[in-house]
DNA sequence: ATTAAAAACGAACGTTCGTGCTATTTTTGT
DNA sequence: ACAAAAATAGCACGAACGTTCGTTTTTAAT
């Protein structure tokens, strides 16, 4: 029970890959099985349908986006800083691979799509707002933003930064989108700080 | 040389409704045909291939928005007025379809997919950046916005709202959902209004 | 009303899709 | 080393894909 398991995770390693390129429908089979270098059927008896397999997928993103981008800022103490980091994380998450967050383009796919998978994209999404409201939640704690931040708001609001970004770098280029859009979260920080 | 144009502009009123509920990709010959009550062959022939299908549904959703989202907010007298206008607009615009921006969901499909329709979209897109900038410029023109308010990096957080709020509404309700992006709207106006 | 042009159709093409089978190879535990 | 088990390959299937072709129907102009 060794050699199934080795090859079950390259391919959802290059499921992440398509998925992250080109979106989780485009996750065909044959393709996928070009890219391994295994027959369509080999590498179909790991999962029991496709729809498995972009579950599979999904939750293998999860884990790591969850290993690069949430699990470092927590490391940092709590506060602004930690906010800062975790948008530099998701940031240069998206970039290390080619440019989109699968996340938020599978999302969009999936949106008037109902189903296991939407379910599952919706949950980890939820999830991650969750996670981003208690490290804003966090820095109202240790004294960096007021007392009264409604953190939901600035999650919403972090949120958004991040999905611009994530457009406007379809059409320029990386690092005037990246300026724009920590200027952007500067100017928000301020807002919300409580000794400015 | 009559009845071929209407039954276009038939199609394309489809294409448009599918593909802003399940992307561009989606547009499928066959799925279109059964939905215009014709064969396939016979939809087909409109056009010359599914590229170019796809490149005039594009087209048609240009118009539509520029009908619906820009023309009307051009209308309102310029200063905040109409930037509040124009995020009404687009915000409605999506919510008498199914509830996501074809526009937005297209640039993610197909960032990572060379060729004709990926040019379109980030053609739109860098005419509706623009558009945008005028909007916010027109504001300090009139003296709503400070002088020295970088248009630019205002069109990109107003931007950013509006896809915050069409990512979050997948999860949350509608109303919610609105409500959250017209209140940091209203943050951001107020963070560039001159006369505070 | 006649006729040329335009529009729509039905059938078929080669391909790829997801998914079943049945062998065959490779790995694992003894 | 050998048997049991797991992993992979090969092949076939029905359906749907975009596209082409020749034919038929509908429209527009005379």
């Amino acid at each position: 029970m060794k050699k199934g398991d080795e090859t079950k995770a390259k391919i959802l390693d290059i499921g992440f890959e398509l998925a992250s390129k080109l979106g989780l429908e485009c996750l065909t089979i044959g393709t996928m099985a070009k890219m391994a270098n295994m027959s369509k059927s080999g590498l179909f008896s790991h999962f029991q349908s496709k729809e498995n397999l972009q579950l599979k997928v999904m939750d293998h993103a999860g884990e790591i986006f969850n290993q690069d981008v949430i699990i470092p800022a927590l490391m940092t103490p709590a506060g602004i800083s930690r906010v800062k980091k975790v948008m530099e994380n998701w940031v240069d998450w998206t970039q290390h691979l080619s440019g989109g967050c699968m996340f938020v383009a599978a999302a969009a796919e999936y949106s008037d799509r109902p189903g296991p998978v939407r379910d599952s994209i919706r949950e980890q999404h939820d999830k991650w707002i969750d996670c981003l409201r208690r490290i804003v939640e966090s820095a109202v704690r240790v004294g960096d933003f007021k007392p009264d931040t409604d953190c939901d708001q600035v999650a919403f609001e972090l949120y958004s930064l991040i999905l611009g970004f994530f457009l406007y770098h379809n059409s320029l280029d990386c690092a005037g989108t990246k300026k724009m859009m920590f200027q952007s979260l500067d100017r928000l920080i301020a807002s919300y700080r409580l000794n400015p």
